[in-house]
DNA sequence: ACCCATAATGAAAATGGTTGTCATTTTCAT
DNA sequence: ATGAAAATGACAACCATTTTCATTATGGGT
């Protein structure tokens, strides 16, 4: 029966396209006329975590934000003075982040990288 | 007057050696008759970060805990099971950010990077 | 079809780390 | 010493997450 929760979340994840954090995905699936309860939300995201269909990473505030595991990702150049965003290749760091962890004896291999400055227009 | 809770927290860190939360701080420094309240060991660590004294990182559970930063910036890999963390070198990133910034027109360059896996011993 | 055990659901309350409030205390320059 | 400004800390507010618990759906055995 968590079977039918677990597949909204997936689908909301799939809408949302990034990351996102539980209560956005519970106001998303409502908002789209599904009617599911946030502590659902919660179980099925986390038993997703569980079986790794879902990656779990943690804002800078601590807020735990939840994306679908496998999903091409792509890093951003964020502007500290409008919000402007560039979605960036990160190859590089896809390697740097596998090859640094190997190295130290590590698997299951993730990684956040976010680049932040002040854009031409600011 | 920030100066002396800073040095207090700074102490308490020291102390502990390695990561600390801000609420086990705050019960070191009290037990060793330091009187500091919760608070302000909260803020101290805050400012510490603002001015990087200390590094800032996420438990799984989404706790901050606090480190000493070193003089070098590095990056950090992660255990997400057990903390254990390792410093690694990041030459790498910074070409990566640099580059990916003026690319876009950006100033001001700054970037955040972390790896996380599951450690050889967990 | 009909029970019934079991799992799933979700509203509401509890939890716990963190931050905001504000009255009081300390510091420092004059 | 005195007043302004910063610092402090007890307490309350906040908010994401978890727990509780009563209700509802599911599905296998008869």
């Amino acid at each position: 029966m968590s079977k039918k929760s677990n597949s909204k979340v997936l689908a909301g994840l799939e809408r949302v396209g990034g990351f996102a954090s539980a209560q956005e995905l519970h106001l998303v699936l409502n908002r789209d006329s599904e009617s599911i309860g946030l502590t659902t939300v919660y179980r099925a995201l986390q038993s997703l975590v569980d079986e790794k269909a879902v990656d779990i990473l943690r804002k800078e505030d601590g807020e735990a934000i939840f994306r679908l595991c496998g999903a091409t990702h792509h890093h951003h150049l964020v502007c500290k003075s409008c919000g402007k965003t560039v979605e960036i290749e990160g190859g590089v760091i896809e390697k740097w982040a596998e090859q640094s962890g190997a190295e130290n004896g590590f698997r299951d291999i993730g990684h956040t990288a976010e680049i932040f400055g002040i854009c031409a227009a600011c």
